[in-house]
DNA sequence: GAGTTTGAAACT
DNA sequence: CAGTTTCAAACTC
């Protein structure tokens, strides 16, 4: 279209036809700022091509010429404003993004190591690079170190990982980049046109030769200076006392056949157990590959609830496969239902699955003509308020009914029917604000049972009679060659690191773990250590002081250290015999006087609360987020029309694309407005949406989904997909009202984590590792110090674990997700390469002999059971326990079983004790407790981010507002009640009389710990709060006795974690 | 050509 | 960024 003013012609032009792309920057540099000195025309790059833009306006990088850095021409696009007539916008644009990055229009393409490499690689998840998806297979070279991309095969010696890819490139992009040809020129693999992205990938397309800029310009940038291009962070402010909260994506998904070896594993050790106590030495420690610790007899007793750990499946990776409940069901371990919800996105023919998945479950067939064949098997359980109702935990012994099925019979809402029939039978676990798919709590109570059963019978002790090996020699450096190390030998000694998160966090927890460690070592010379500084605080609370002492009856304020030859860091490698510190008779590793007398340690620190994630909540709740505001207007334009009718007359849509500043927004101005005067008033649309029955969705593809798989006739799914986008426009025009009134069934912000991680929000963990680690390091005399607002580093704590016992501790890490597992590797691997060029450094020695390092690995298993593990010197836990519901005590026991005598367990926990049963029962079993307090604003604030994102999340979508405003009201006034009950004991301040509500002791806020023990009081009824310390009973009775004891536990907690 | 899938850009 | 939504191209049928 635009018509050259010179008419260079560079010679290069491929086709005559094809209109010429024109650029805008005289010179090539990318980085450059556009201003006047574009040229208007100039040849077009050989493989320019034309975009077909409908919404981007051709002024995002969504647009090939605009990331390509020429005007549209001759390009299919709609509305373009990438002409010569709107360069102003163009180059306002262009700058914008050149802000934000200098390399925004650089080549993604770039020499690397003497070949060409995508810069930034790709992270390909199903295209496996061989699609032109996969932008490094588009740009034709080998996908390199920096991809991340899964079961790749854009790899030379047919997709055999090398080293660092080798790149190759077509003969002609060669010459495009002026490069000599690459060795691996030979191997092409490809033997196709560039995309058109391509020439977006190799950057602004090729200026004519007469300019003498070679496309190579591209190739200075980078190398080390490319930095991603981060938007904005955007990080929520913290104040002291408060934690940083963050969301987070990890590749959480677990495999059939993982589960199952994980399955069979505890199966043999299980079997071991049976056929005698004392048949394994401790287990084997895992190796890589994973392989059951034994062959031993075959068929062992028939696997059973109690024989393996499912619910770490859902810790894990919330049970997201079909798979997972497959084998689940298989392994006869209760589950009653199936689903997946691990659609991601689409319908199609293999939609969600996974590759090599069996076919399992097929759904209500959906749609005509092609449609019938859509995948779609259970569909998004967790927020279904039917399905929590129609699985009451049976668990939780007050009662018998589940928290959220309030009895078995759910007083409030819909009556607890199935809103849906009898399709809904996949059991669905709240685990308190976590989901838990495809596990009935009733499973899970069955399977926590007979496991505690089994293991009192056959597994206990088991470990801590097992033989400890001596530590290898010291390594003199370096590292020896891979695998010199062997099988981890015999468990002695290891270092089991039960993670949630392999590469996350808990570097200063691994630090804590062992110089917590070490420190005993030390004091262990002398022969004693204390053990228990939380018995020796003392309070100016005679009544308190009380408290505590009736708390820690049985469990001595210092116990003698056993010898301390299993402990981390142990110079001399001794030997800690069997027999020795064998566990007396009727260990319980759930009692601390038995574990203190067994010289075992276990500590768990908990942040305080769920977060002051802001008044609107976590993002996960980011109810009026999302949504053009085209979109908006179209969908609110449809909420008026029908659903079905068309659209004519909404808003036009350039003004709704232009932001308020006027600059170009792809969510539009965030304000939903009419084109015309429309002066309705919508409220009643709105309340009408908000409190439709069942569940809504925003996302309308899940909506969809979910449509189909209820069984919905394709009409209905239609006006599901249409109801999510009227949900949006009615929330956005809603706007803060809505927020603050969430519907029931409403899953704000829902959307795509079915088959990732559901969104959460969830406390930075940097801040309190870093806490934990001074913690048990130095004990605190004082009040916590502000928490740091460093964002957590990419955590290895595997290897820091690993170095931290100079390598001579072998270290497992265990994840169920072999996604973590691969992040765990990647960690690994660096670390070897580092080690080893610190060997190559340290050189001066002789190839050949040399100790070789203790074995570092990462294996996927089950973490939740380390029976047949042990025996361990630390085992490390982050965010793990409390995903695995009411099975957290089991896990917490087989971990406490898997520590050799004076070993260290250090458990993260999240969130606060805000209910007597699930994990928060770990409070009761710890011997050091760091709790972090939180800050809140309002009681409001308070109660908001509990039952929206907080582990009463799922108490509100199963019991519906009515009830929850009830509760709501309860706890107001519970929080009034111990308020003035604390106060009234506190001090005769001359009747402080009635704190009105949400005023508090300090700054007018409230106080975030009694909020939680009016929390905790309101939790089902009077003999709910079942409240043990040290084993002994401490709670119950009538509301009142209950909220005495309840808040001295409450306090005494916080002060022993204070100490 | 219509509908689906895909991975990265855009956004908060 | 232990995140989500939108986008246009690639892909499939
Ligand atoms: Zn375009
Ligand atoms: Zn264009
Ligand atoms: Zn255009
Ligand atoms: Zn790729
Ligand atoms: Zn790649
Ligand atoms: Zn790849």
């Amino acid at each position: 279209m635009k018509k050259s003013k010179r008419g260079h012609d560079s010679g290069l032009e491929s086709t005559g036809a094809a209109a010429a792309a024109v650029p805008y920057m005289l010179e090539g540099a990318y980085g450059g700022g556009a201003d006047e000195d574009y040229q208007e025309d100039a040849a077009p790059a050989a493989g320019s091509k034309r975009c077909n833009c409908k919404k981007a306006r051709c002024l995002k990088l969504y647009c090939v010429c605009f990331a390509a850095g020429v005007y549209c021409s001759s390009c299919a696009c709609v509305e373009c404003l990438n002409t010569l007539g709107t360069q102003e916008l163009v180059l306002k644009e262009r700058n914008k993004k050149l802000q934000q990055s200098p390399w925004a229009f650089a080549p993604k393409v770039e020499q690397k190591e003497g070949e060409l490499a995508h810069k930034k690689g790709c992270r390909c998840r199903r295209s496996r690079c061989i699609k032109k998806y996969c932008e490094c297979y588009d740009a034709q070279v080998f996908c390199n170190a920096a991809c991340r991309c899964e079961a790749c095969r854009n790899m030379p010696e047919g997709g055999i990982a090398a080293p660092h890819a080798i790149p190759h490139i077509a003969a002609q992009q060669q010459q495009q980049l002026q490069l000599p040809p690459s060795r691996a020129q030979q191997q092409l693999p490809h033997s196709r046109a560039p995309s058109a992205n391509a020439a977006a990938l190799f950057g602004a397309p090729a200026q004519p030769a007469g300019l003498g800029l070679g496309p190579m310009a591209g190739a200075t940038f980078g190398d080390g200076l490319v930095k991603r291009a981060s938007y904005g962070t955007a990080q929520l402010s913290y104040g002291p006392g408060q934690l940083p909260y963050r969301a987070a994506q990890l590749p959480y998904d677990v495999r059939a056949e993982d589960l199952e070896a994980a399955l069979a594993r505890q199966r043999t050790v299980a079997a071991q157990a049976d056929s005698g106590p004392s048949g394994s030495s401790g287990g084997g420690a895992g190796g890589a590959g994973e392989p059951p610790p034994r062959a031993a007899g075959r068929g062992g007793p028939p696997l059973g609830p109690g024989r393996s750990s499912v619910v770490a499946a859902m810790g894990a990776g919330y049970g997201d496969s079909l798979e997972v409940l497959d084998a689940a069901q298989e392994a006869g371990l209760g589950v009653r239902g199936r689903g997946r919800n691990q659609q991601v996105r689409g319908l199609g023919p293999d939609a969600g699955r996974l590759p090599g998945a069996s076919d399992g479950f097929h759904p209500p067939q959906h749609a005509p003509g092609g449609a019938a064949d859509k995948h779609c098997d259970g569909g998004p359980l967790y927020d279904n308020p039917a399905l929590l109702y129609d699985n009451p935990a049976p668990m939780h012994g007050n009662g018998g009914g589940s928290l959220y099925g309030n009895g078995g019979g759910p007083p409030h809402g819909n009556g607890g029917r199935p809103l849906h029939g009898d399709r809904l039978e996949p059991a669905v676990g709240p685990s308190y604000g976590m989901p838990t798919a495809f596990m009935s709590m009733d499973a899970i109570a069955a399977a926590a049972q007979a496991a505690s059963a089994a293991t009192a019978s056959g597994l206990r002790g088991q470990h801590l009679g097992a033989r400890a090996e001596p530590l290898p020699p010291p390594a003199s450096g370096g590292l020896a060659a891979p695998g010199a190390g062997g099988d981890i030998p015999a468990a002695g000694g290891s270092v089991a690191a039960a993670f949630g998160g392999a590469s996350f966090g808990g570097d200063e927890m691994a630090r804590a773990a062992g110089g917590m460690a070490l420190e005993q070592q030390g004091e262990g010379a002398s022969g004693r250590v204390e053990r228990e500084r939380v018995a020796r605080r003392s309070s100016s609370d005679p009544e308190e002081d009380a408290a505590v002492a009736a708390a820690q009856r049985g469990a001595p304020a210092s116990v003698p250290c056993p010898p301390a030859d299993d402990l981390p860091g142990a110079a001399t490698g001794g030997v800690a015999t069997a027999g020795e510190h064998l566990p007396p008779e009727g260990f319980d590793p759930l009692r601390r006087a038995d574990r203190a007398a067994a010289g075992v340690a276990v500590g768990v620190m908990a942040p305080g609360a769920v977060g002051a994630a802001g008044l609107r909540g976590p993002p996960a709740l980011g109810i009026a987020a999302g949504g053009t505001a085209a979109a908006a207007a179209e969908a609110a334009a449809a909420a008026r029309q029908g659903p079905q009718q068309p659209t004519a007359g909404r808003l036009d849509p350039l003004p709704a694309a232009l932001g308020a500043d006027g600059g170009l927004s792809q969510y539009g101005s965030g304000e939903l407005s009419y084109g015309g005067d429309d002066g309705e008033d919508h409220s009643a649309l709105v309340d009408a949406v908000l409190q439709a029955p069942g569940l809504l969705l925003q996302d309308p593809e899940r909506a969809e989904q979910l449509a189909v798989w209820l069984g919905l006739d394709v009409p209905q799914q239609l006006a599901a997909r249409k109801a999510a986008q009227i949900l949006t426009a009615l929330l956005q025009m809603a706007g803060a009202a809505a927020a603050a009134r969430p519907a029931q069934g409403i899953a704000p912000g829902g959307s795509k984590w079915c088959g990732r991680r559901p969104p959460t929000m969830q406390p930075a963990p940097a801040p309190l590792v870093q806490q934990t680690s001074r913690t048990l390091h130095h004990p605190p005399t004082a009040a916590p110090e502000p928490h740091s607002r460093d964002p957590a580093s990419q955590g290895h704590e595997l290897v820091l674990l690993h170095a931290l016992f100079g390598g001579r501790r072998a270290v497992v890490g265990l994840d169920l997700s072999h996604g973590m597992i691969s992040l765990a590797e990647r960690a690994i691997q660096a670390y070897r390469q580092q080690q080893q060029l610190l060997g190559q450094q340290a050189q001066a020695r002789p190839a050949g002999a040399g100790p070789s390092l203790a074995p570092l690995d990462a294996v996927v298993a089950d973490a939740s059971c380390l029976d047949g593990r042990g025996p361990a010197a630390v085992v490390m836990s982050v965010f793990g326990l409390q995903q695995m519901g009411s099975a957290a005590p089991q896990a917490l026991a087989s971990w406490a079983r898997a520590l050799a005598p004076g070993g260290v367990c250090v458990v993260v926990l999240w969130p606060p004790r805000v209910e007597a049963a699930g994990p928060w029962t770990a409070y009761e079993q710890v011997d050091r407790l760091q709790r972090h307090k939180m800050e809140w604003e309002s009681l409001d604030q308070f109660w908001q981010v509990m039952t929206e994102g907080g582990p009463w999340r799922a108490r509100r979508l199963a019991q519906g507002d009515a009830a929850m405003a009830d509760l709501r009201a309860r706890f107001a006034a519970k929080y009034d009640a111990l308020v003035a009950e604390y106060d009234g004991a506190g001090a005769e301040q001359g009747g402080s009389g009635r704190v009105e509500e949400g005023q508090g002791q300090l700054d007018g806020r409230p106080d975030g710990d009694v909020m939680q023990d009016a929390l905790l009081e309101i939790t089902g009824g009077r003999s709910v709060p079942r409240v043990f310390i040290n084993g002994s009973f401490f709670g119950g009775g009538d509301d009142t006795a209950a909220a005495a004891s309840n808040g001295k536990l409450q306090k005494l907690l916080t002060e022993a974690g204070a100490l």
